[in-house]
DNA sequence: AATAGCATTATGTAGGTACATAAAAATGTC
DNA sequence: GACATTTTTATGTACCTACATAATGCTATT
């Protein structure tokens, strides 16, 4: 196994998780310490540590102090979904992008939008709804609440101009982030606005925001009819 | 800035993502080498390096040897979904999970199955269709595609005793997965398995898993109205 | 001016030491 | 036995040194 001069993490990974897959380990097993994983493949703890954190990252392996590392016993698919903005995503499939504002107005948060948020009391918001056009062809149709508590400097940009979703990408990055993903049935906004025919079934990805507890916006986007998530793992 | 003895590599990430946030760098900017940085907080050049590690799998900064560290130009929402095996999101839902095998035939892919492996020619596979109930009643619709060149031993599980999906995930782990997401209208299918009203609207998740580039299984899972993926970032 | 080759440099990795921390296991107390 | 307390221990973090690696950008050569 161990031949001269190969002591890699990605080494130290690749044969423990092989190990992982050819069932020598098998879920709920508990692993050797990393220190005598080290000593067996003649590295050093930290190399073994690097790894089996890249492991534990995975999802393969759960580690607890003092409880050690063992092969999680109910494994999840894991998979990292990348959301870009839409004018981008549209921009990079070689379509034209256009955007257009279909009103806004100041509100009060309704009762859920402020449990979405974790907030006691509603604050004021900016609802908006929009579309994002690709080729002159509805795209995405969004339904948006923007905190003005946090994001107050909202009021001053020209929001037929610029989407809200671009302007507070570059200029509100979050520290959270929580996604929600569902099929709906075309309701009568979605009939008007995207072409859809009622009853058709739409992608509709929902996210809210907070930069350290403080909400910045919750969105509702209704994808167009085809739309599909891909996720190259 | 620093105070006395904490120099936790957290802190250095939240150091560093809080200038990004509150755009002292912006998007595009480039950021100090990990070594002034290390001097200007008073730590380690490690100690940097891991919160910066930390920042570029978040997506949040851009790392390239020699070339330095940028902040993100084009910023995406990265979020980790956890798909589980049916069955344990089912139960610990507190319902009670059943499965029905609906039918197994042995066949050779077809050229969009193949295709979606990357095969060159049509291997010889298991293709089964199952449903998954919570209470009795129709939670998951799948249509699975299972390689008997791979992953031979399938053929002596009792598929309508055990799911391929808690086998194949037990004994089978993979390497790389692929996952697509979409909405569906209720086709005829899902209409007579799923209780549900042609027309609706459900929630597809496609799934491809290999083993070091040898195909394991392809799902397609149709989930019941109302499903939702949520994923607490 | 173009190009091939080389020096420079910022990040990445490996190894080692010391200590921190959390949690299991052992022990003591009632 | 039940419960609180201490000990033990496996993982986690911090720091340092040395070297690897990949780009960049400079330099020499044509």
């Amino acid at each position: 196994m161990s031949i001269g001069a190969r002591h890699s993490w990605k080494d130290v990974r690749n044969h423990i998780r092989g190990q992982i897959l050819d069932t020598t380990y098998r879920p709920g097993d508990k692993l050797p310490r990393d220190e005598d994983i080290a000593k067996e493949l003649d590295c050093a703890r930290s190399t073994v540590h690097r790894a089996m954190r890249s492991l534990a990252e995975d999802g393969m392996i759960e580690r607890r102090r003092k409880g050690g590392t063992t092969v999680n016993p109910d494994p999840v698919t894991r998979t990292t979904l990348k959301i870009p903005i839409t004018k981008i995503e549209i921009e990079s499939r070689g379509h034209e992008y256009r955007h257009h504002l279909i009103g806004a107005e100041q509100l009060s948060a309704t009762p859920s939008i402020a449990a979405r948020f974790g907030l006691v009391e509603a604050g004021s918001f900016l609802k908006i709804r929009a579309l994002h056009l690709a080729d002159g062809r509805p795209y995405v149709f969004e339904d948006r609440w923007i905190s003005l508590d946090t994001v107050p400097e909202i009021q001053d940009v020209d929001l037929s101009e610029t989407s809200a979703n671009e302007w507070l990408v570059l200029n509100r990055p979050y520290s959270r982030c929580d996604v929600q993903i569902y099929a709906s049935e075309t309701g009568e906004d979605e009939a008007r606005f995207m072409d859809a025919k009622r009853g058709s079934a739409l992608l509709v990805l929902e996210r809210t925001t907070w930069i350290d507890d403080a909400p910045i916006t919750h969105v509702r986007a209704v994808h167009a009819q085809g739309y599909r998530i891909v996720s190259g793992g």
